[in-house]
DNA sequence: GATTGTATCTCGCAA
DNA sequence: TTGCGAGGTACAATC
């Protein structure tokens, strides 16, 4: 793991061009120009920011400001550090794909690198095939009488999560959306409604729903059922070993 | 612009707190663990990442590996730092939707905070000869059945022209604008026009058209069509004969 | 390898 | 603010 403050360019290129040739982690900041070429082309003026090369090649340019990197390669790459008269040159050229980004650098504000020691697990929770499988374990949640009749969460024409019986033992298919559900959410519903033979009834079940989505579902014959995610959650901590998993702490 | 190596807790709670209330951009090299909270739930184990905190407060968590962040927040955020006992808490929170990420920092390897100096343009590039180029290959790309007879770039209005039939041998122009095109394309566009017999059609080709340029368009009995430069970057990148002035140089 | 669908997608634009 | 489409989308699953 090393570190400089405001190197010189010969310091800089030297950390560069071992830390890359031993694949570390890398942060380096400094002033800089890009250009891109490969599914499009792209050039970014002279400015400071921030260079990240990962250990497995990825790599990105963060601007000061913005979510997203100004230009980035996914991994793997091949990574390149050349000198050219003031300036350093890094390339990094993906391997399976006709992509590059140059990078012309010439000033290093501090650079980092090191072998970054990331053993930790990740972990979502509440996904909609979590959800999924607490209402397959919970079916009166979905609706008084209802009961799962498939388990199968994905058919050729979209995704459908639960199929099921109503209490009037009528065919029933849920649809699962975490979020408020959008036009989009009942877009894809229809088009699974499609293929579907008529009796049939059809749920979306999200936390809400756009007044517009809502008018959709109407006019398709399709019902809107409200659901809470905290209630879920409160299942899934009460339900599951969450010893390792620490979502406990939140509840 | 500070950075320090390997600081204590005191000292990395110090700049991270002056750096946050100043709005500099930090990157942040430690050992940690993070919870997310919001439209799903999260937990990252403990391990050494890259922490970014931008100057809009952009929020970024990146492993050791893999292109995206393991965990993020888009702008704008509170952003918040504590101590409790002997672990540094780092809390951003979006303003305009209940979401947030909470980091607890237990060794900071690194820490860099600053101001960049970031003016530098940035845009995805395609010449108006490239442009031309590219439609003097796929006339289809300006219309169906249309045919070209001939095209000339004129460099100081930054407008390409292509002259050439439509499918019912019609006489039509056709302008090309690589930006949005506004009023002033617009009247320097009637300005061409203006030499132009009658029965002539006028294609205006761009990205997009202002409400206003759009109005003066029709009243002026010119159409508009709308072209993705990123398509014909695709088009140019897929096609081109490599070996003259392609891409292949570059990569 | 090509296709398809999801994402804490993000982001910009328009109504 | 909400909806809608684009993105160098990336990424995983599927064919």
């Amino acid at each position: 793991m090393r570190m400089m403050i405001k190197p010189d360019l010969k310091e800089a290129v030297e950390q560069l061009k071992k830390a890359v040739s031993t694949k570390e982690f890398i942060a380096l900041v400094c002033l800089c120009e890009a250009d891109y070429v490969g599914r499009a082309r792209s050039f970014l003026e002279n400015g400071e920011r921030l260079l990240i090369i990962k250990e497995d090649t990825s790599f990105l340019i963060h601007r000061p400001r913005g979510l997203e990197p100004v230009n980035w390669q996914p991994p793997p790459n091949y990574v390149g550090v050349t000198v050219k008269g003031d300036h350093i040159v890094l390339t990094v050229k993906r391997v399976r794909k006709p992509e590059k980004v140059v990078v012309r650098i010439h000033k290093v504000r501090s650079i980092f690198s090191g072998r970054l020691e990331d053993k930790g697990g990740f972990q979502m929770y509440l996904s909609e095939k979590e959800i999924s499988e607490i209402l397959r374990m919970h079916p009166e949640l979905v609706e008084e009488g209802f009961r799962v009749t498939s388990a199968e969460a994905r058919e050729k024409t979209g995704v459908v999560d639960i199929v099921g019986v109503d209490a009037n033992n009528r065919r029933t298919i849920v649809e699962i959306k975490k979020d408020r559900a959008g036009l989009e959410a009942v877009r894809q519903l229809t088009r699974y409604a499609g293929g579907i033979g008529q009796g049939v009834r059809i749920v979306l079940l999200a936390p809400g729903v756009t007044e517009e989505a809502e008018r959709m579902l109407r006019r398709n014959r399709m019902e809107f059922r409200r659901i809470s995610m905290l209630d879920l959650t409160k299942i899934l901590v009460r339900e599951r070993s969450l010893e390792k998993s620490g979502i406990k702490k939140y509840l």
